[in-house]
DNA sequence: AAATGTTACGAAAACGTTTTCGGAAAAATA
DNA sequence: TATTTTTCCGAAAACGTTTTCGTAACATTT
């Protein structure tokens, strides 16, 4: 059991190394009877080939890397969830890096899992990130390089995010036609593609309905923080400025915003709806519970698979291919607060 | 750049391979002229040794793997960051596995990470487990095991632990001194250690200030979810069993206790005080915020790391060793529950 | 019976390191 | 100068696989 190899298991048999090592791959050139014998042992003793033998001559490292800048937010630890789960179950392990949120420590990763041979790297962004080097550097090492959530166009690879445009469209259309008519935003800041995108699709559904923008309605929170959001919500009261519904960009935010008008004994959603982004897990339990979209993070890990392995394939058969940008699909969940 | 090895750095300067490589790991037989001058080429071109190939030598993986149960739950991904933060400040890469609270599928994590043969397994049991042959199996293969959280002690290792006995000892101690006397519980199963420590610590406290246990006051939470939390509380307001405070045995049914308590117009703190355990990230944007007890997750990860190190020169030393329980002391955090 | 084809296996090289050991050259000692 | 010691380096084995290629034995076809 302990520290078996092929040698082994080749002398107990009198045969080969070679012979015993095709019986467990699968080769075709072994008699029926041989690899039979040998693979009820195999089994019996639960052996594998040592992996970093088996690597060292394949060049195959059956391992997948992943960087995600949080491990706080719930988003990406379900996202994580569903890599490790899928990768798993391709018979893939996965190296786990977190930046932090720092760009420094993203290189730092992207470097380490470089050096650690895995086959493809999966990456969400952090948000300081400006500059794509590191990136360039996966591709140069051909290793499989698929972006998620927080992406950069700049270098092209196949990816997977939220539709945050048709999402944030969607919500606002549907406070809209539940008769919300100074409805306000509470956004992130102006680099965050996510901030970007939402706020795009909160402007499109006011113009389809013919809602005049009112940039007083929108609020901007660099940090998206709890008490940022209290904070900007609070002005907008102190400027007495109307508003009968809140689209937060986030349920931290939407949280912070809930609070507030609480305090200003506001009634939600009576006098002001509320709704978030990303249904948080505690998004539920609070009073009033919240609405939100719920992102499906679920299906990240399956799609990111799904293209990885693509991916490779292609590769294999040295064709040419492009690459794939799946949209994840976002649905409304209805709680009190709207 | 690209698969650059020793040999073509050894051909680069006409030595030979194991030169360069002596010059690379720090040997001593070797001139620091020639010493510098590979140096300062490995450095100019980043080159790491194949990190696959200097581990089928070496058999040293530089690898750890890691076991929790849920990774949807804050308490584990902050200690899942500390440990990978703490790992790669040591050179070792993290392999991550999630068991999702399955016995069966914990078993399988641990015998993949064997399989990768990594060099030390961290884990936090399932609360399902209750056989251990899988814990016995990590020793048997001369993988170091450390035990964090749900730890059992049929199987001897190393472990860091809450003081869950001591801390809950302590916020019940807070609430008899801050005048409460009819003080509820709400505990998780039988089975599960640390439910039992947290109702220890409650019963010790109560005996020590000579206040009458009541089995009235305590409500048990199979699920320790938040509607079952409501359900429990709700009970007792229905047979009108009084208190005038509540121990929770996590910030989840906390959560719960708060919400039914709100829909009893029941006051917090001034009728009933609320606390909880583990000070979850929404706790403190709660309304009431949530008194809780936090556990310095963050500081699991250096621990393990430390154990982890020093029973590997204590092997190496050959040396006999006993194991160390660490357990990582938690403070309160008064917010307006209490 | 001879030629050809097929089947089943083993020998051996290769993957890129690490590390031991032997020995040449240089330095130190006698 | 002769001997011993020290310094520096290289040859080669080893880690445990995978995979190519050669070939003996047997089966099939002329």
């Amino acid at each position: 059991m302990k520290g078996i190899k092929l040698k082994d298991i080749a002398e107990r048999f009198n045969v080969s190394v070679s012979t015993v090592s095709k019986a467990i791959s699968g080769y075709s050139d072994i008699r029926n009877e041989t690899k039979k014998k040998i693979l009820e042992y195999v089994k019996k003793v639960n052996f594998r080939p040592n992996s970093i033998a088996s690597s060292l001559k394949t060049k195959k490292t059956k391992t997948i890397g992943i960087v995600i800048p949080d491990m706080q937010n719930l988003f990406f630890t379900k996202i994580l969830q569903s890599i490790v789960n899928s990768a798993t179950s391709e018979g893939y392990r996965s190296i786990l890096t977190c930046s932090n949120e720092s760009y420094e420590r993203e290189v730092e990763c992207v470097d380490e899992l470089i050096n650690n041979k895995v086959e493809a790297i999966f990456i969400a962004l952090s948000d300081k990130t400006t500059e794509y080097s590191h990136l360039q550097r996966i591709k140069d090492s051909e290793i499989i390089l698929i972006q998620f959530d927080k992406i950069s166009k700049i270098i092209p690879s196949s990816s997977v995010t939220t539709n945050n445009i048709e999402s944030a469209f969607e919500i606002t259309e549907r406070l809209i036609k539940y008769g919300r008519r100074k409805i306000a935003h509470l956004r992130g800041g102006y680099i965050s593609q996510v901030s970007i995108d939402r706020f795009i699709g909160y402007q499109r559904a006011l113009e389809k309905h013919k809602i005049e923008f009112d940039k007083n309605l929108v609020m901007i929170s660099e940090q998206r923080s709890f008490e940022e959001a209290m904070l900007k919500v609070q002005e907008m009261i102190d400027k007495a400025i109307d508003f009968d519904a809140v689209f937060a960009i986030d349920d931290k935010t939407a949280m912070g915003i809930i609070k507030c008008l609480s305090l200003n004994k506001i009634k939600i959603p009576d006098q002001v709806a509320v709704v978030g982004f990303s249904n948080a897990a505690y998004s539920k339990y609070l009073s009033p519970s919240l609405s939100s979209i719920d992102q499906s993070s679920e299906k990240f890990g399956p799609e990111i698979i799904k293209l990885f392995i693509e991916e490779k394939k292609m590769r294999k058969s040295s064709l040419d291919y492009d690459f794939s940008h799946v949209k994840i699909p976002t649905h409304f969940v209805r709680r009190e607060s709207f």
